[in-house]
DNA sequence: CATGAATGAGTTTTCATTCAT
DNA sequence: AATGAATGAAAACTCATTCAT
């Protein structure tokens, strides 16, 4: 009889934003930003079109909010993965990767496709820049550390390893095993 | 006054068709498919819309003819690079694709852009599912013949860097030096 | 936690129903019917949007009584203005209506801007026909009891001009000064 | 066969851009702008919805271009109506406000109803507030020359009148009869 | 071969209205 | 009595495609 509490729509707000955010992840992902309807989306999150409105001004501050809520998870990892021990350290980060390139596929591909289009979204363009001038210098860092020759070049080719890891395993889709390339990778860089 | 030729058209109809590639090529490339209308693909090509319908059914076959262009100057490539000599060859490669990189840029964009969308354009996906494995064997059979070991890891390994080169290009744009990188992956894999 | 009593629910219902039309008219009067939402008057109120259901069918609804409540008000008015000397009574009248420019301008807003939509607004429509043709009908007889000439032309002239400033008032805003204006007419028809 | 001339293709756009600004003057002054449909405008016109967006950017900027259209109509009026002789001139400028009223109904009821929403529609009050200005000086100027006493009131009664004319003109649409009020202001403020 | 006006299906967006609490 | 999440019909707008010239 009396109305919900301000925590309890609190609650069902939160609950339905995760639901259309993970729904548009998805299908951003899948079939790309501008393929994906506003209907398609809602379906998939189990709600009418009008309601996504309630929560996101337009598709595109939807895919904001996205973009957004990935670079929270962002500094999640570097707590994860730092260690005194500079082969440790890249070897956390390489399986920190490498679990990241299973789970999270959908947002690796969504974040490729937009960033790709330069002009069109720029503000996720600059988050890739950024990211990738960032563990540019760590992975430079850790290799110099480390002792192998070339850390600047190995660095680069490191990361660009990852980048295109990635890639491939979005094009060859689930029957891509990368296990025993996982092992390949921390004998050869970070046991010395 | 008097007419054209036969040979005349047939010149003037290529002449369209390729401007018209061109056109999209770029636009698809910079924009992405979707967000490429046809308008703007006549505009950049100096025409009017209804032209575009002349020479391609729909806005999907003109990309449909787009990726098969592409598909033939691929066969051009393996008649430049082979050599008996497996360390020349694999040093071959990686300068012609490092040159790839450069000057066809607007074409890996689109492919790549394509490509993520496994479901709507599986044409595109096979073809670079196609190319994945081709090279993952040219790459593994060159390498053990060079005497690198673990040649099959490496070869993975070559390969994804290729890839995420050149998406670190697309990222970073135009001031991304990669000459000094070319030579040390030259000396670290083909001379031995 | 006693109930409430009747007559505080009473008493209630009252205030809300009052708080919700004060904001529909002050709304509707600047924004137009049309052009102001059910959520901008629930806010205007201080209440929720769900609320205003309790109070009134629907919008349509609430344009009604809105109209109606003027109606109501009408009738006060010749109860204040009426008068055995024809020449007090225009004078009434005229202070009257000049008060009522100033102090019910949204009012004055709402009614002009429906009752332009003949098709649409009926009710409206024929309020203000009605409203017209009554005064008309006053004016003639006041103005001829009064000895003016060409009472009905005359009359139609005093009424035209009543509507002409209203609506000169709400282009021109706050700062239109009808004072001296007033003492004006008055001077003119009242006095013989 | 051979394609239209620019000259052609310029006559169709004109045509088209004339009657759906017909249109929309009609419906936009009926119904009002915000319950006026783009797909009403395009049907009363003959077209699709879609040809509207072929000339005009959304349905604001119409409205807008309608509006400025109306404004060049303006300057023709001081031309025609300008004497050297306040009284003829002011008969002139009776006689034309009167025939506009009958012929310009829709579009006195579109900058109407859109001019008392001051805030929505910045662009048509100004307008209106101009007009308003420009006339006021006008007419205070002729009556004095005249010799009308009061002239300044007078002028501020005559104006309000004919607004107030347009609006009853409107509530009480075709029935209303104007001829006889027409020459009794003539009589009345131009033979001296 | 070439043009761009015209179409309409499909998309994004708005908002009155309902309803569980 | 009161709340605001959820719905869906209807509106604005986009754009591939057609077609008369």
């Amino acid at each position: 009889m009396s109305p919900r509490s301000k925590a309890q729509f609190e609650e069902i707000r939160d609950q339905s934003r995760e639901k259309i955010m993970a729904a548009a992840l998805q299908l951003f992902g899948t079939n790309g930003y501008e393929a994906t309807t506003i209907n398609q989306i809602a379906r998939e999150a189990g709600y009418s079109k009008g309601l996504l409105y309630n929560y996101f001004d337009s598709k595109e501050d939807l895919l904001k909010e996205l973009i957004d809520s990935l670079k929270e998870g962002e500094h999640d990892m570097m707590d994860k993965v730092v260690d005194d021990d500079p082969g440790v350290m890249l070897e956390n980060i390489i399986r920190f990767t490498f679990k990241e390139l299973s789970d999270k596929m959908e947002l690796w591909k969504l974040i490729t496709s937009l960033a790709i289009q330069v002009e069109r979204f720029s503000f996720v363009h600059e988050l890739a820049v950024n990211k990738l001038n960032t563990y540019l210098t760590i992975f430079e860092d850790l290799l110099s550390r480390i002792g192998v020759p070339n850390a600047k070049a190995e660095a680069q080719m490191l990361l660009a390893m990852f980048d295109g890891l990635g890639m491939q395993k979005l094009f060859v889709k689930t029957d891509y095993q990368l296990d025993d390339f996982e092992e390949f990778l921390i004998d050869k860089y970070c046991r010395r």
